[in-house]
DNA sequence: ATCCAGGATCTCC
DNA sequence: GGAGATCATGGA
């Protein structure tokens, strides 16, 4: 990757690399904003702003460094593409869109409460219903945007007040949920050390918390890639281009790590991609 | 109007 | 331990 990095500022070259719309619109974060052609991406309290030029990107933060991190510069993506598709020939055909994603390490309390409200709803409700919450028991930040609430800010919260913010019979998972996170065996420095069998059993025991959104926290929020999230789109990729043998989503997600292994969750991503994009 | 969305939980057997 | 019903909400 053609990078270059200041004290507040990024600066990528190659736009093939970095495909801010694709990446921030596909599903796997809700808060941000989408202004003329520029993007304002939230993190707890932290921001940056990414503006798409002629011939470059530039991301813009006083958490320069935060968001270096975040965006997972670092990584790849290339040679994680080509090994795709030395375990599994035919992978090409789920790069359709996947040219410039990169999976975001976002933070991991965020990434919990996002995803519980994921459940059973569809992105863009998911992201207004966020908005909502930031809004009502965020601050607001520098950009004029809201930051999303700490795990203290939104312990205020009350059942009714998750659901007049829309998010219906999740309520009480949000409520609940929270609760538990203010414990010190939730505390998120001692998950980290966690290996992601151990950590996935305790993310199950979150109110709220199946193996689907467990799944998506451990790749989303804790950067585990031996992990494969089965949702709707995913069962329907399954069915139509992997596999006619029956199997539950529990034996689906099996069935993809035996594949994929410690890429299982790239793999998920180019897929589900590929699946909401030719619906 | 019915179906569906980045599903989890409860209820029965 | 596994299938089926139920759970809010809004857009298609």
């Amino acid at each position: 990757m053609n990078i270059k990095r200041t004290k507040d500022e990024i600066i990528i070259k190659n736009k093939e690399d970095f495909n801010v719309k694709e990446l921030l619109e596909c599903g796997q974060v809700f808060s941000y904003e989408k202004i003329n052609e520029d993007y304002v991406v939230i993190s707890l309290d932290k921001f940056a702003v990414v503006s798409i030029k002629d011939d470059y990107t530039v991301i813009k933060s006083k958490d320069i460094d935060y968001f270096y991190n975040y965006f997972d510069l670092d990584t790849d993506y290339n040679k994680i593409k080509k090994r795709l598709c030395e375990i599994y020939p035919d992978f090409n055909k789920f790069f359709v869109k996947g040219l410039g994603i990169r999976i975001l390490r976002q933070d991991e309390y965020q990434t919990i409460i996002s995803f519980i409200v994921s459940q059973n709803n569809n992105i863009k409700r998911i992201h207004k219903i966020l908005k909502r919450i930031s809004e009502e028991f965020g601050h607001k930040l520098d950009c004029g945007f809201f930051s999303f609430p700490s795990c203290l800010e939104l312990s205020r919260a009350s059942e009714e007040d998750f659901k007049r913010l829309g998010t219906g019979y999740r309520s009480k998972y949000l409520f609940n949920t929270i609760k538990q996170l203010q414990e010190k065996e939730y505390n998120i420095e001692s998950l980290r050390k966690l290996d992601t069998r151990d950590l996935r059993k305790k993310l199950l025991n979150l109110c709220g918390v199946g193996p689907k959104v467990a799944d998506c926290i451990l790749f989303f929020g804790f950067n585990r890639t031996d992990v494969f999230p089965v949702d709707t789109w995913i069962k329907k990729a399954y069915e139509t281009l992997f596999s006619s043998q029956k199997r539950n989503e529990e034996q689906i997600s099996q069935f993809f790590i035996s594949t994929f292994g410690s890429l299982s969750g790239y793999a998920q991503q180019y897929i589900f991609n590929y699946m909401i994009t030719n619906k």
